[in-house]
DNA sequence: ACAAAAGTGTTGTGCGTACACCCATGC
DNA sequence: GCATGGGTGTACGCACAACACTTTTGT
């Protein structure tokens, strides 16, 4: 090989990945102090080199892997960053992705080992380079996403109450809706299962759990679905997140 | 420089543009035979190769600038596409953009030169490496787009009528719409002025001309719109577009 | 005079929002 | 027994789809 193209420039391409998890009532992303030179120390976003003999999903699944020693992650690709001094270091291009995890799942041990935190949208710091824009993209695309297609799931654990994915949903586009619309309207679209059992924490009288329904998950996912709520009149959520 | 990432790989980093326009009630697309090794002579979408010194953006429109003498193009960065193999030269990595451009504007004459053509979205042929995959998700992001953004008016040349607005959305939905609603909720956007002459070659009664208002459309632009009708009822457009 | 395309209003209904009270339980 | 959060049904309004006839003018 190497034939064909060898007047052309030369790049390095990282992959980057928005990170979000949802957990006390709060959308967080997780991010980690850099620890290699330029901005060794800032707050960034997980990423890395793209390798010679990896696509830039598996690239991603690497990135994640590392970071959270977890496979089965929801990921898309968001978009690509290129200009020509965002890294300071040399001229990169990043590819940026987001991924969605359920917080909870193994309490990301391996997170630990990387210095990494998980922050809340509402208090994301000054990150290092074009990290910032990246968020506020992945940020968008979330909530654009969630209206066609019942990714809400991948951020909860397996078994949930209505309240939980309320306020979810009420985190991700931080304004608040009412109950007996949301619950008539997420219930009639058949893609949960109630359980039998009760979660007690939270309330005295508890909240029945839900499973979603895996097919209709996947039949939603490929037909397409719209789930969409105005907010509760006068009442957008106070504090507007700003990244 | 040069001193940070030098244990990293670097990459060929290619950009594609899927070129949109509307002409005689079609969508069509701008496509070329490619005029270098490897797939020499297949059909393909134009591209080029990032340069050290130039960001995404500008890459793109040196590209468009290229290919048809246009500098003021709207366009959109589109997806990366990244596997291993997907340029049997070399592994490259592409970077796609998508644009609209009013075929008319000046009959494209470099396209000429280039040895581009128009092609049908009903008639794409077989397209080099994954090309065919990004026209796929170049006219998925335009169908999407056209509901959010008033963007339709890149294509049409600066005056234009009514039905060849409509036309344009039928033909980038592939339905057919109703004419009475279509010019209701079209006009009530006041997105439009009407302007005092008649078009005259595509029928003897004439239909007026019209502009579309720059502040609205910037309006718009910004602050978000939404522009969708279900097709009218049992018509789909026959022969679906395939890709 | 007729063919061909442009232009024009009204009605019904389904979806979505607003809204307030009872229930179960732990303390 | 009371405080806390969970659970439930209805009515109204609006936005959107359905629908058919008249106008203009070139030939």
């Amino acid at each position: 090989m190497e034939i064909f193209y060898i007047d052309e420039d030369k790049h390095y391409v990282a992959i980057d990945c928005i990170i979000f998890g949802f957990d006390a009532g709060e959308l967080k992303l997780l991010l980690l102090k850099r620890k290699f030179e330029p901005a060794k120390g800032e707050w960034s976003v997980m990423g890395g080199f793209l390798k010679r003999e990896e696509s830039l999903d598996e690239g991603a699944r690497r990135i994640l892997l590392q970071l959270t020693g977890l496979t089965d992650i929801y990921m898309e690709q968001l978009q690509s960053f290129g200009d020509v001094n965002r890294d300071p270091g040399e001229r990169t291009i990043s590819i940026a992705f987001w991924a969605l995890i359920k917080v909870n799942d193994n309490d990301i041990k391996l997170a630990k080992t990387h210095g990494a935190q998980w922050v809340s949208i509402e208090k994301i710091p000054q990150l290092i380079f074009d990290h910032n824009n990246m968020v506020q993209k992945g940020l968008k695309t979330l909530r654009n996403k969630i209206v066609t297609k019942p990714i809400g799931f991948e951020l909860l654990p397996e078994k949930f109450t209505l309240p939980q994915l309320q306020s979810l949903y009420e985190a991700i586009n931080q304004e608040q809706m009412d109950k007996r619309n949301f619950r008539k309207r997420i219930l009639e679209t058949g893609l949960l299962d109630k359980m039998e059992e009760k979660e007690k924490q939270s309330s005295k009288k508890g909240a029945y759990y839900y499973m979603f329904n895996k097919e209709k998950y996947r039949l939603f996912a490929e037909m397409g679905f719209h789930f969409q709520m105005k907010a509760k009149k006068d009442s957008l959520i106070k504090g507007n997140c700003q990244v």
